[in-house]
DNA sequence: TTCATATGATATGCTCCTCGTATTATCTGA
DNA sequence: TCAGATAATACGAGGAGCATATCATATGAA
């Protein structure tokens, strides 16, 4: 709460944050456009990168957890582990020994990444430069406002989706 | 160029940079997320939405123009212009002293950005507040990260739609 | 236990979207 | 002047998303 109501400072602060949320909106547009390149690239939907990317972070996930997670119909998740798995990025699992029979686990395809890694490979190269330039305790404070961002991003879904 | 091979520093540096790449992916995909409830609110596409940000961003575009920026066929622009305009969001306007007569400009309309806000308040506030944490520096540090992060993606996707 | 109900995953069918191609109007250069 | 390129859109084929149905399994109450 550092900004003064009608000050010089209060103002340039609000335009600052102001400019740091449109910087935000359109970065996002553009990293889904570098998404949508991929995504064609793999004979893939863009949804379906996406997913993967949930899969492959958040570890070996259920089709009905995913769908929740993705604010998709469970029908729809079906269409899309099937072209993953088709593809070979995913495998699908029942677990014996698990609570549920009913269940299935759905796992990222290790291997598979260095493929992944290979389309990505120039905005990899650049991200690369770019924090070069930075220093520690820099790439340290930004890693951190991404972090948050992205909890608030959640945050801000999670409320839309369920009202 | 700080980083120094094999050293302590180094390996820290490059986990700090492995971070702030791996943030910005997850990043991007919560914000999809959110931009997809958003899309569902207004019975429009993700796609809808990402193109109407493009036009209000960058002025009037012609449907050509803004179907090579967004990597879509001409056709399938025609598509989502029509959902935009039947929403209401844009309109299609000839210009009669434009140089090619058969050019239309897209134009986003302004009085809708209301009804987007308020589903972007959540979102809003809570970036507000993130902000609040910050000095006015690191705002403006954090700014142009995300400014050269954009750039970055801009040249990593056009170099993979033309190879 | 036994049964009603809920839930997980997928199959089916309908609607709508995307994209290749064709069409029409217009521009550009030889 | 006219052949070829380009802008926007129409049209049709193939496919995606979702509501619903289906089947197996789980859960809770009587």
């Amino acid at each position: 709460m550092k900004s003064v109501r009608g000050g010089d400072a209060g103002r340039r602060r609000r335009r600052t944050t102001v400019a740091v949320k449109q910087s935000l909106r359109e970065l996002r547009n553009q990293l889904s456009l570098l998404n949508h390149q991929v995504s064609a690239r793999l004979t893939l939907k863009d949804v379906d990168l996406d997913c993967l990317e949930l899969i492959a972070r958040h570890g070996p996930l259920s089709p009905s957890t995913l769908a929740r997670r993705a604010g998709l119909h469970p029908a729809t998740m079906t269409g899309i582990l099937d072209r993953l798995q088709k593809g070979g990025w995913i495998v699908r699992e029942r677990n014996p020994d698990s609570a549920d029979r009913r269940a299935i686990a759905v796992r990222a395809v290790r291997g598979r990444n260095a493929e992944l890694f290979r389309l990505y490979s120039g905005m990899n190269t650049a991200m690369d430069e770019l924090c070069d330039g930075y220093s520690e305790a820099e790439l340290e404070l930004i890693a951190e406002f991404l972090r948050r961002a992205t909890e608030a991003g959640h945050t801000a879904t999670a409320d839309l989706a369920e009202s």
